[in-house]
RNA sequence: GCGCCCGUAGCUCAACGGAUAGAGCACCAGCCUUCGAAGCUGGGGGUUGGGGGUUCGAUUCCCUCCGGGCGCGCCA
């Protein structure tokens, strides 16, 4: 399938490649704001191949293009080729996309039914989730969407950080000095108390880390009361990640944490050493990766026997391959684990599984106005508490806006906003920056914000429930597009299929939320100058509400791609 | 010390190597008898951290310095 848009801008480059010659470099550029065109080529570039100044280039073409049925004219404008779009052919198109495909307007097919494994989320068992966790989950769960939209099919997982030497520790602290009325009452917040003082206390003694490493020991050996203890502390885990998954809404196809491939790691160490490619050094296993540009080895096995997190990602990365044959594997994870992914891959490649797209989705860290988070000095902010507070703004929001609501309506409203602002402001800019975290910031509900984009949606739908959907009934007229804030709803429709592929391209679901904004205001523009139900003609009117209801098709399915929701009022 | 990432308006952020670097917030001044004002219009605000280089053209690519973050063998 190919969108209108797109074939407007093969079109393009394919009339001036006929003049200047199919092996010239040529790209598309929008103009400028104040420039009467919709696509520019710049002609610099075909200066040299053409013995001739840009100006003169563009002139030229500007003379000699034969434009297809969607360009209307070009002119030259110093170096560049300005072409404008045939408005009437050009809408008639996009707004016949839009209308064919409905709700899947916008949809690709780049992915051609391959399968990709997302791992994301992936947070420690017997911690509540923090707001660090929140980037991993939201990240993932809009890659997750983009991926399915484009003809994907994704498998997500939920790496549940439920193995290692952390159980060690905290086997011995639940021994130690649990509180057993806390835990009754409250577990997971019972053993965060246990993690944070075993780590004050093992700074005085620091033999406690012995005592806890032998737990560890023992639970990796399968000692029958270490084992039922550990797998008390994970059903509670996951009974408190459920709610916020709930409140989220984000869905895994499978949590398999990292437990699940403590048999599977044998199978890896073998291979690894019959291979030759891991060695003893210091009584411990390890891969070294010089000869790839690594410096740092890679550990497979600890001096005491016990094994690593490199471990099980290897072996849940090679079972994922056997599993599920995914063309790609993309870990959503922040960016202070790159080293970790760059070995893990390259570890992977020479053990002979290289026949796959390995993606680090890195993420910056969100940090405190005082710093790093850090869970064991109790310097840590809940995701549940942003959550709650996020939901509880957006409801005094609501019952101002919006006093005649039932009751059980504001309360979703006021979900629906509040997780959708959350959501926003952390998908709306570019993932590698670190966050500082900012209660004011992070639940803002004006401006650059997920609301005012609802808002949209639910003044679209406004219209449309006057009366509007029946009238919509027939072509699209181009008398539609004879304003300005006309015109550029049309554009920015137009648009939407290439800002999916561009944030796929990237695993940026920022260029989604950018686009929305800037749809969003184009439409806010439209809806104080325009008049749609009082317009002067039924075909004006018809197709008017034919562009409203666009704005609300895409609108909707691009927040849906970001995980956020949209209310029918607010 | 070595490696990776970031540095754009007072604050928070955008900007396929392309024309005059754009938004939001904050501040100031306007707009509700017309489809919902969680909105719209206008205003001031910039040596894109500094300095070199590549290029017809650099916020974008390269080098260097400064500032911040992260990582660097038995935690995850």
């Amino acid at each position: 399938m190919v969108y209108t848009y797109e074939a407007a801008k093969r079109a393009a480059l394919e009339a001036v490649r006929r003049i200047a010659g199919a092996d010239v470099g040529l790209s598309l550029a929008t103009p400028p704001a104040g420039v009467p065109a919709d696509l520019a080529i710049p002609c610099f570039p075909l200066a040299a191949a053409l013995h001739a100044s840009p100006q003169e280039i563009a002139a030229r073409l500007a003379r000699t293009v034969t434009l297809g049925p969607l360009l209307e004219s070009a002119q030259a404008s110093g170096g560049y080729l300005n072409l404008t779009f045939a408005r009437g052919a050009f809408a008639a198109g996009v707004m016949g996309d839009v209308h064919r495909m409905g709700d899947r307007y916008g949809a690709l097919d780049a992915g051609g039914g391959r399968t990709v494994v997302i791992d994301f989320s992936a947070p420690n068992v017997a911690r509540q989730m923090s707001v660090g966790h929140l980037r991993s989950t939201i990240i993932g769960a809009a890659l997750y969407e983009l991926h399915k939209f484009a003809g994907y099919q994704p498998i997500g997982d939920n790496h549940l950080g439920d193995w290692g030497t952390q159980f060690g520790t905290l086997l011995y602290a639940y021994h130690a000095w649990l509180d057993r009325e806390a835990y009754a009452q409250d577990p997971i917040g019972e053993l965060l108390r246990l993690y944070v003082k075993f780590d004050a206390e093992a700074r005085r003694d620091p033999s406690l880390r012995d005592q806890a490493r032998q737990w560890h020991l023992r639970l990796e050996q399968g000692d029958p009361d270490a084992r039922a203890l550990w797998h008390e502390f994970v059903r509670h885990s996951l009974a408190a990640f459920q709610k916020i998954y709930d409140l989220l809404e984000v869905r895994f196809d499978h949590t398999l944490g990292e437990s699940f491939y403590e048999d599977k790691m044998g199978e890896v160490i073998e291979t690894a050493v019959r291979r030759g490619i891991a060695v003893e050094d210091q009584g411990a296993l390890i891969v070294r990766l010089d000869d790839v540009g690594i410096k740092t080895p890679l550990i497979l096995r600890r001096s005491d026997g016990a094994t690593l997190y490199h471990t099980r990602d290897l072996a849940t990365a090679i079972y994922r391959l056997r599993t599920f044959h995914p063309s790609k594997i993309l870990y959503v994870v922040g960016a202070d684990q790159r080293l970790h992914f760059q070995q893990l891959f390259a570890t992977l490649r020479k053990l002979g599984f290289g026949d796959v797209d390995y993606v680090h989705v890195d993420f910056g860290l969100i940090q405190l106005p005082e710093g790093r988070m850090s869970t064991r000095r109790g310097r840590v902010v809940f995701l549940e508490d942003v959550l709650d507070e996020a939901m509880a703004r957006a409801r005094r929001l609501v019952e101002e806006k919006n006093p005649e609501l039932s009751e059980p309506e504001k309360d979703e409203v006021a979900r629906i906003v509040g997780i959708g602002a959350i959501k926003y402001a952390d998908l709306s800019q570019n993932r590698v920056k670190n966050i500082v975290f900012d209660w004011d910031r992070m639940l803002a509900l004006d401006g650059d914000s997920a609301p005012y984009l609802q808002y949209t949606y639910v003044r679209a739908r406004g219209i449309l429930r006057k009366g509007g959907d029946r009238a919509a009934e027939g072509p699209f007229d181009p008398v539609a597009t004879g304003t300005p804030a006309e015109w550029a709803l049309v554009l920015a429709l137009g648009n939407f299929p290439e800002v999916v592929a561009e944030a796929l391209q990237g695993y940026y679901p920022h260029v989604v939320a950018n686009y929305l904004f800037a749809l969003a205001q184009a439409f806010h523009g439209f809806y104080h100058d325009v008049p749609v139900l009082q317009a002067d003609s039924a075909a004006l009117r018809r197709s008017r509400v034919q562009l409203v209801a666009g704005v609300a098709t895409v609108m909707r399915t691009g927040l849906g791609l970001l995980g956020i929701g949209v209310p029918e009022r607010m």
